[in-house]
RNA sequence: GGUUCCGUGGCCGAGUGGCUAGGCAGAGCUCUGCAAAAGCUUCUACAGCAGUUCGAAUCUGCUCGGAACCU
């Protein structure tokens, strides 16, 4: 009997993916699991190119709209709902689709995150706090004493990084390193994993036409409607963060859009330079039928 | 026509005799719980010509280009 199979979309911003995730779950007859860090948000609608009402309607996701702004959402609830939901679908169908642009999500779900105890919130708004006031230095002295390893080890100049490790030290009284398993999980199913990619310039053309649209659909009203949570993590995104600095008076309008696709530009290489790392994904273009690649 | 001021890399912008300004954009990259995040690396200069000087983006002259004011 063939093993069920998850088929990964993977590629950068404005690629195309939605379309051809829809389209292949539709000819498979199964469901898409969207991997996206911002899609799953309910309140975020223009500014993320979530799937439109009537394509959801065609081919049931998960993983799109099923979050709130306020919830904390990162790669390990990603993981943890993303295996419930494979094992779902693999009831009715041997295969699902799973799609989107969030790399690190996706890693999480094919090759597992090291199982880290959850981290105390106290510990965490501490750390935060005196970040937020003291700096840098005060935060790489910190790790220097408290966890001299990774402070050799690690990326010293990146706060999160920085954090994340302080935090992990504080609450489990064990070096973030300590956790690191490099034991890769087998997952009970097969995985292919397809990219999309167009010529730079093209990509270039339907982000900044995708921009354009976004305006016109209302994505200034809807940021309007989002600034009492503008410091929420889910608002740190790309749309949502030049328009505030619009309704700010920092900027004008027509700026704010400029800045907003050389953003979308940005992000969508950051996502390319992810993905071509990885050996295993087949790059195909976005027109192509990508059942003939199975 | 005259006087004054200005001309720095794709853009912004500091420097006023010797020492890579910096920022943005671009290019390349990193990535194990906020990842549409965060971080790292990196290219293109001193408008042109001549002169002074051991040494000029910086001083002098001329040329070109721009701005303001005067006539």
């Amino acid at each position: 009997m063939q093993q069920p199979t998850v088929i990964i979309i993977v590629g950068p911003t404005a690629v195309g993916k939605t379309a051809a995730a829809i389209r292949l779950a539709r000819h498979l007859g199964t469901r898409i699991i969207s991997a996206d860090s911002r899609q799953c948000y309910k309140e975020l609608d223009i500014g993320v190119a979530k799937p439109t009402p009537e394509e959801l309607r065609l081919v049931p996701h998960y993983f799109i709209n099923s979050h709130s702004i306020t919830e904390e959402v990162n790669a390990a609830t990603f993981e943890e709902l993303a295996l419930q939901w494979t094992s779902e679908i693999f009831r009715k169908s041997p295969y699902a689709v799973m799609v989107g642009g969030t790399g690190l999500y996706i890693r999480a779900f094919t090759d597992g995150l090291d199982a880290i105890p959850p981290v105390d919130q106290g510990i965490r708004t501490h750390i935060r706090h005196h970040y937020e006031e003291k700096g840098l230095d005060w935060l790489q002295e910190e790790v220097r004493k408290y966890d001299p390893d990774f402070y050799s080890a690690g990326e010293i100049l990146n706060p999160q990084r920085l954090m994340r490790a302080l935090e992990v030290r504080m609450s489990t009284g064990q070096s973030i390193l300590s956790f690191r398993t490099k034991q890769r999980p087998q997952r009970p199913f097969g995985i292919r994993t397809i990219g999309l990619q167009l010529p730079k310039g093209e990509l270039h053309r339907r982000i900044d036409q995708r921009v354009d649209a976004m305006i016109r659909a209302g994505l200034t009203k809807e940021v309007e409607s989002l600034v009492a949570y503008r410091s929420h993590n889910a608002l740190q995104t790309v749309g949502y963060r030049e328009l505030f600095e619009w309704m700010d008076g920092k900027v004008s309008l027509e700026s704010a859009i400029a800045a907003i696709k050389t953003s979308t530009r940005q992000y969508a290489k950051r996502q390319m330079t992810w993905f071509h790392r990885d050996l295993s994904v087949r790059w195909t273009d976005p027109g192509t039928a990508l059942e003939t690649l199975l």
